[in-house]
DNA sequence: GTGAAAGCGCTAACAG
DNA sequence: CTGTTAGCGCTTTCAC
């Protein structure tokens, strides 16, 4: 038999609330119920459904939680109820140990930064909490593990979570997968997905470089082996070559020098020097897969005394705040992560609503391209229209 | 007597454990132990003090959890260890109906963004992961008592969880805020505080415009009403006027009209059309409590075809990262946000460890004027050194 | 090194 | 509308 706080009273001649008074310790539904004269049931409906609680007690109950100071256990309650209102995030670690404290590190990780913002506004709109966690080694003890075991709905960012832990999460509970490609595994696909149109995004941008501004001969920058996408972004890139007749250009531009490692400014530097030193002829334009590449390149291109867009035409993919900023502003791929975000809630939520089991679910959220002033579209000016 | 899976089993014949695996259920260490052939109490120790276990006896528990795909339940664990691994924040809620999905709004939000990152980077290396919600209406459920009731430490910035509540919470766990002047109340004297330093911030501004660039009619625009942040930068504004003998410009600033109610780009633009528009000679120079205000007013200015710096000196305070992307990039005072939000956490950390309970710490962070265009100090570029 | 058993604080039937 | 009671899944002494 369970000693309930009513039969320590008897058993220890009523010491443990006094003691607990004394020291100050945490008040519990008990001491609320003893206060405030009714069961510990009810001070529980005063929380959960405060209708089926007559006023008066409800007041008498909800003076003594104020007087006590007293605030529910959210783990009392998950474990009760078998569920916390709290929807968990994994994303991926930048911390970068070359770039401690630079701003470039800042930039990286607008992207997360975004995603939290999405799924913290439509998780709010829910009812939900956010946990947040960048993914590190993993293991028994993890901070995933421990994430996972602490919410009702999680969302992973592609390549964070090892798939077996990550499938062992989504038998307990609804996970969506956020960028990247849809799980192949087939012991991860029944996890719902959201992604951007990469592919179809670069295509269109690409298209438009080809076909509107006559352009020939493309480089793309930055296909990193391991992020699908970046492969899908380039695929696009090749998809608009290849229709236009470009061929030529696009094999040159895979060269294995401009498989950038880490997509950062410096990186994005780096190959506009060697796009410029090359042996043969420069490109007319530098396809970059991200933004953070092309503004680096801008820079080294302002260095050398380059023009853009009448020298060379620069782009980069993201559209992240600093894109708009720079001079010229930056023709981009603009992704809508606040959106990822808000999705990824929204699919969680639904999951999580009980509602009949559906298929899993893929979205792939549309990108549009931001026509700026570094493929020619735009206009220079010397102070950006924010707002 | 509670009822274990083991006498569950004798109970119905085992067939708990049957129906389990048919519906694919969340197994528990009552699982694990069962398959390994240990007692929960085993399967426990393997996470929680690995080394106190047999090697041969991990593996086998490693196993089983494996293959039944465990992660332990966070909430279980929490109640009884009385601890979550987690830490929390509460930042305001910034949604703005009119600016629902604008640019202006994300802005906004850098704040609490750069919080957040601070707060999770530190709290990731203290093996903690952090739960955030904005704060909304206050209230028994409120997302804010959800977050309290699980986590182990909670910051807060400045005006988003009312006393009373906070009063409750502190009593619970450490809590510590964030901006804002130390709470004068003496019922959460007992909490840590982390600010910056506002009025020495503003103060030093307004010193090198006024003792630097000879600067003598100043206007302040920003005095919200309620915001200590605000407040305390202006005291600084008016203690280096002061001292150069220039309280007439003070004065006029104060003028109700420039009381901004919401310090964004669009206020700022007003802002600076009031005053260049107004009765008497227009100031030299345009002092922004924060950069949000004073890029809309460079925009504001651009259109009425006055030249920054030349024809007037516009600053900001903050620092965040479009205050150097616009041109002429924007003299501002930098806040060191993402430290703040580190130096919360380490507080946290410290009074969970267990040490010797000290006496409220606050910490006032430094800050550091960033000369550049807006006053004359740096020339205006093209391009931005991003990086 | 391992097991047995007592809760952690709350929710959710089920009675009344 | 309110009280009783049996757990939720795990950690933690205390024995062996």
């Amino acid at each position: 038999m369970r000693f309930h706080r009513h039969a320590c009273i008897t058993r220890d001649g009523g010491l443990t609330h006094e003691r607990r008074r004394i020291v100050n310790a945490i008040p519990t539904v008990y001491d609320v119920a003893e206060r405030s004269g009714v069961s510990i049931a009810t001070v529980s409906r005063v929380y959960r459904s405060p209708d089926s609680v007559r006023a008066a007690t409800r007041e008498r109950v909800l003076a003594a939680a104020s007087e006590l100071g007293y605030v529910p256990s959210g783990n009392a309650r998950g474990l009760a109820s078998r569920s916390t209102g709290v929807l968990g995030l994994c994303f991926p670690d930048y911390s970068d140990p070359d770039t401690v404290g630079a701003e470039d590190d800042d930039a990286a990780m607008l992207y997360s930064d975004q995603i939290i913002r999405g799924m913290e506004r439509a998780a709010r709109r829910h009812g939900y909490a956010l946990l947040i966690a960048a993914s590190l080694a993993g293991g028994p003890e993890s901070l995933v593990a421990q994430v996972a075991g602490r919410v009702d709905g999680f969302a992973v960012m592609a390549r964070t979570v090892p798939t077996e832990e990550l499938e062992a999460i989504s038998r307990r509970r609804p996970v969506v997968m956020l960028a990247g490609p849809r799980a192949q595994d087939p012991s991860l696909d029944h996890l719902d997905h959201v992604e951007v149109a990469n592919e179809d995004g670069q295509y269109e941008l690409t298209r438009h470089l080809v076909h509107d501004h006559g352009l020939r001969r493309l480089a793309y920058v930055g296909l990193v082996d391991d992020s699908p996408d970046v492969e899908a972004r380039f695929r696009g890139f090749r998809r608009a070559c290849v229709e236009a007749g470009v061929e030529a250009g696009v094999e040159a531009s895979v060269a294995p020098a401009l498989r950038m490692p880490m997509m950062t400014q410096a990186e994005g530097a780096r190959a506009a020097r060697l796009l410029c030193e090359g042996s043969g002829e420069r490109p007319e334009a530098f396809v970059f897969a991200n933004d953070q590449m092309a503004v680096g390149a801008l820079q080294e291109l302002e260095r050398r005394g380059l023009r853009v867009p009448d020298d060379v035409v620069v782009t980069g993919f993201d559209g992240i705040p600093l894109s708009r900023m720079v001079r010229p502003a930056l023709t981009t791929v603009r992704q809508p992560m606040v959106r990822m975000g808000e999705e990824a809630v929204d699919l969680l939520v639904q999951r999580l609503s009980g509602r009949p089991p559906q298929e899993p679910v893929s979205l792939m959220l549309p990108v549009s391209v931001a026509r700026r002033a570094s493929c020619g579209c735009e206009e220079t000016t010397v102070l950006p229209t924010v707002v």
